[in-house]
DNA sequence: AGTATAGGATAAGTTATAATTATGCTTCCA
DNA sequence: TGGAAGCATAATTATAACTTATCCTATACT
């Protein structure tokens, strides 16, 4: 059973000071007051901490062993207290980021290893899933910062954006495609409305907001009732379900980039321009940020805008 | 400026447990309470701790610090106060003592190396004085132990002996002694208290006790006003006059014994025994020893009845 | 969509504790 | 011998800790 801290203190101070007065002189209180504080800790404590001579204490071998386990935290207090306020001078610690596999495998560690050539103080704690576990991570402070798709006409596909701090990274095209084989049997060159909400769908979006929102953005209609023929849990494996001809999804159009090429992948292009999200960095908004956290974002937003890095996401998709 | 130490154990808990709730129960405390208290604590350092979620709580930055700083101590206070009232299982630390010079430079040291080389965790800190500044010592706490003479019939010589504890250890002659020069002279076979009294006396004591003691001891008179030619301050110096011929002082035997039996030193015989003193060590009374302490005042009062230590202090003086 | 639950915050009131003033005791010093 | 100083103790006052009651709100469940 812990004793009372607050006597810990005016123990303290009585060990150091050898002296009731001057502990209280110290702390600013009566002698008597000082006096039954140690009394009470001793009573806590079921031994004297201190012989009593006239006008003298000598401390017991108790008291030498409380003062050995009091001593070393009320002086790093009193040395640190005064700085808890101030960020610390430098990134270090522990930063937990979420990405989706795709970017999170190709792009992320590269971020992560520059940041560290800076700051060699932080260490990462890395985390590849789809978008919803991770802002569910946020949300539950599990993680500090996620990356994922955010439409430029917010408050659609992130819910309860208002609990998110949101900065947008990498400007992202979406595109409807399907297989070679797929187009020849199923579009034949028919990018109606009319025709393609008949054909099969696949998505790695439990609510197939994508989906709803492409055909909203190039035709200004709901899709109502789409046939998703498939559903999946990451974007890797929605692309290989487009590429095995199981039907039409929308993907990143740097993700196809090299099959659009080959013409194993088919885009559907509408006259409109493409549809566009961003790789946004999401973090929790009322979570006063930690200097490596601020420190981190800064560098995301600075690196993500280099050149080298945008020809990463950069494709002449029609 | 130090917060309140309680709010610090508050918080603690509820870091630990990520929980007000939790923490409450485990305090045997109100919720409320434990909001408040932390509350309280915020409030003191000016910087929230946690950021609040629904059913939620995110360590800040500064919680993570204050964290970092009160978790070792509570940790290893829960674990050391239940054992503060046992002894330490073994003998360490400092011991102080104090010695007279020529006990302490020729057999005081002797004794701590050999109880070192069976508790080596102990060191010493050695004071050579004469007896009432040692006394002084152990009284203020400066000293744990003073090894001093207390004569057999205790409460004359040691001023306040009911502060002190007495372990007597080791027999010591005290003989009535001048150079062969000055018993020539002044002396000539006449060892009658009438003769003695008129000459003149050296002595290493303010309060020239040990001279009276001898008279006392041996003509059951006290001798009023005697001669004292010279105060020296300390035993060594007090060999010293004798022998250069200034008069008579009180020596231990066996610190003269060469000279005696050189010729150069005459002890004054008379038909009754001699007169005896202990070296004992002295401890404060009413502090209550550490196991340290009690195993070296064991150690002592064995180790001087051994014989070889006893041979040291043995002669055969008329 | 409505209800129940759970966790943190807040207010008001009660209880317990901390701190004060006054005093006593005792040793030491001038 | 008287005064000073330091620790202890008792009675009283002031303050803080803690409780009960209630509110707010997000989440989960039906």
């Amino acid at each position: 059973m812990l004793p009372d801290f607050n006597r810990l203190k005016v123990f303290y101070h009585i060990y150091a000071l050898n002296s009731i007065v001057a502990a209280a002189n110290r702390l600013h209180l009566s002698q008597p007051a000082i006096s039954q504080q140690l009394q009470k800790l001793e009573a806590e404590l079921k031994i004297p901490l201190f012989t009593r001579l006239h006008k003298k204490l000598v401390p017991t071998a108790a008291g030498e062993r409380l003062f050995t386990l009091v001593e070393p935290f009320v002086d790093k207090l009193q040395n640190e207290i005064p700085y808890i306020r101030q960020p610390m001078d430098r990134p270090s610690g522990l930063l937990r980021i979420g990405a989706p596999r795709e970017f999170g495998k190709e792009y992320l560690p590269k971020f992560c290893s520059s940041f560290r050539q800076q700051y060699p103080d932080v260490t990462f704690n890395l985390r590849f899933e789809e978008s919803v576990p991770l802002l569910d991570g946020v949300r539950d402070g599990a993680l500090d910062y996620a990356l994922v798709d955010v439409f430029l006409n917010q408050g659609e596909f992130l819910d309860n954006s208002n609990i998110f701090s949101v900065d947008p990274l990498i400007k992202e095209e979406l595109i409807l495609v399907c297989s070679q084989s797929y187009y020849k049997k199923e579009i034949c060159g028919d990018h109606s409305f009319r025709n393609l909400v008949k054909k099969d769908f696949i998505t790695d979006d439990d609510e197939h907001n994508v989906l709803i929102q492409w055909f909203k953005h190039h035709f200004r209609k709901t899709a109502e009732n789409l046939n998703i023929v498939m559903t999946l849990d990451s974007h890797e494996a929605l692309i290989s379900g487009i590429k095995l001809g199981m039907g039409l999804g929308v993907a990143s159009a740097h993700l196809v980039w090299q099959e659009v090429q080959q013409g194993k992948v088919i885009p559907i292009a509408i006259a409109r321009e493409n549809m566009v999200c961003m790789i946004s960095l999401v973090q929790l908004q009322d979570k006063v940020p930690t200097l490596t956290e601020k420190t981190f974002r800064d560098f995301m937003i600075v690196g993500t805008q280099k050149a080298e890095v945008l020809e990463w996401f950069q494709c002449a998709v029609p």
